[in-house]
DNA sequence: ATGAAAGCGCTAACAA
DNA sequence: TTGTTAGCGCTTTCAT
């Protein structure tokens, strides 16, 4: 019932090695014997078996992409642009999502490394042990880590931060908060030592908050502990939380941003919608997505370590960008705390 | 450097088809070899090639998911139920975004059809025919899509649009508007059935623009000509519209709901959050990922159609409830047209 | 330029 | 219960 190389062989009349030669190496074969080769593939809609070709090649023409939990608006545009670079380079992706936990994204990766020709490990939150050991099993590109010798992709999620810090304290904040996000994150451990060290040169009071799951409901669970710090602006780890939070603010009266300042991070489509509309660091995740694909794919297209460095070729990272937009959710101190 | 069966049965003095036993069928192998062979499994650090697996036993133990967009708030519930319980039967998922093209969607068909057990088609743009044909290539669940044979999971997407309407009207509305989706949405042709059967039953005029891609910027770009069509309504094809538009409406000075009532479809999170917050039609995506998940699974987990019944066995629809979503952006008509 | 033969890593009859 | 033998569908030497 499947067509396999053997019928069209015999439907060309010729060895199956020839066909596989015409499928591949097509300047290996005679044209008119090609063309009987092609003709015979049409008529029969005779298709390679990818699984038995990699059986043999080593090479699955697929790479694997896992991310903590895809129902974050964070991560689809991410997904989409690593995926749309590797369908322009002819590979698939398999997408996973960890659900936050480091054990099921052990585990991915372990089911993955074999089935793949690589791993996008996007916010792993594994620690660094783990992901060293893996990255042994299989070409890895890293998205919002950063280990020694592994590549990655990262945002300076720190600028940003402080940035945001300057933002407040510029319009006279002299009390923060600093709502945190997931432990194994490098991306909160990041916005933490950068918020810290700005608010200290600027002569600012710091509260740390968490850590938290980076959602909407721990944001507003949140929301007594803010009030409790005494602070007059809150920077939360992503937009989820800095959104949460601001629903329970009006639910309790706390004007923002006339009593409380909030900052989100991420800039997901949904922090233009609320009201006020959320000011936020803006991640190029997109951009991050592709990068992060070009270089995995990169990385492996030269068949294999190649370009006579075998250990440093691969292990560049890049960095990009992020931007403070400023929008409604921040305004001046407020003279007396809430 | 990759350790195969063959690795394992030396170490463990046993042949190969012993491992391959005590792996698979481990009540087939006395308990004691057992051990041996998972001693040595564990001391190699030995993981099965899926691909030479695959590749004999016809099966690959991973599904295709296929989505118009990925990046669209619709789907990413849908993906994470359906990895979810794909994941519990020890299920790999293959994510695939189409970029709403037909084309790109029939190739992304075609290249899975062979590395996957079966394929998740979701919101397909495709024809019947070729939905139709591709069907024949590998076991296959359609979402938000009906086609006769094809077992599939859907949503009542009529019925919500219906109860949208009768709510409309019962605030007074005589003149509505439908702001139309994609040309080759099932889910859009069940809409405009539904809502053009229903004004006509309840004496409602309406006027039908279309058809739009289905994203926030269409929504924003038909403002005019709702406004145009002298409707006091408007039913969008999603939220994302329905959000577009109410934006576009803000910034012309349009009220909603005082001068003009608008409702969405789907109820994505960002409904929530918009100023009116959106009454919209509640679809259980995470539901019919899941209920299509399973579907798929069943149906083909009972090893290549079996239970006496080869045609009737996979091809169950499954309907799942929507709900109205009553929320600030609808209200009574105007006395006037605005 | 083409055919023959070996084998990727594994499972599944069949023997013993 | 275990070993032997054939392949799954393909690519890739090696001859011819």
């Amino acid at each position: 019932m499947t067509v396999t190389i053997r019928d069209v062989a015999l439907a060309a009349g010729v060895h199956i090695s020839t066909v596989s030669r015409a499928l591949s190496a097509a300047h290996k074969v005679r044209p008119d014997t090609r063309d009987r080769v092609m003709a015979a593939v049409e008529a029969l809609g005779y298709r390679p078996n990818p699984q038995a070709r990699s059986l043999i090649t080593g090479r699955t023409h697929s790479i694997g992409l896992i991310v903590a939990d895809i129902a974050n608006p964070f991560f689809p545009p991410l997904i989409k642009a690593a995926e749309g670079l590797a369908r322009q380079r002819d590979y698939r992706v398999f997408v996973a999502d960890t659900d936050e936990d480091p054990a099921i994204e052990a585990e991915l990766i372990q089911a993955l490394a074999k089935q793949v020709d690589g791993v996008l490990l996007c916010s792993p939150r594994m620690t660094d042990q783990q992901v060293e050991q893996f990255r042994e099993q299989v070409p890895m590109v890293l998205v919002n880590r950063q280990i020694d010798g592994i590549p990655a992709v990262l945002m300076d999620v720190g600028h940003g931060s402080r940035l945001a810090v300057e933002h407040l304290v510029g319009l006279g904040h002299r009390r923060l908060a600093l709502l945190a996000g997931p432990r194994g994150s490098w991306t909160n451990k990041e916005i933490r030592r950068a918020v810290t060290a700005a608010a200290r040169d600027h002569g600012a009071q710091l509260t740390v908050l968490g850590p938290n799951p980076p959602t909407e409901q721990a944001g507003r669970d949140a929301a007594d502990q803010v009030l409790d710090a005494g602070a007059s602006a809150v920077l939360a780890y992503n937009d989820l939380m800095a959104i949460g939070l601001m629903q329970s603010l009006v639910s309790r009266g706390v004007a923002v941003p006339a009593e409380l300042s909030v900052v989100g991070i991420d800039n997901i489509a949904a922090s233009r919608l609320t009201t006020p509309q959320l000011t936020t660091v803006a991640n190029p995740t997109a951009a991050a997505g592709r990068a992060a694909a070009d270089m995995l794919l990169q990385y492996h297209g030269t068949t294999r370590s190649e370009n006579g460095d075998e250990n440093g070729t691969g292990a560049a990272s890049l960095t990009l960008h992020t931007t403070l937009v400023v929008r409604e959710s921040t305004g001046p101190a407020p003279a007396h705390a809430p």
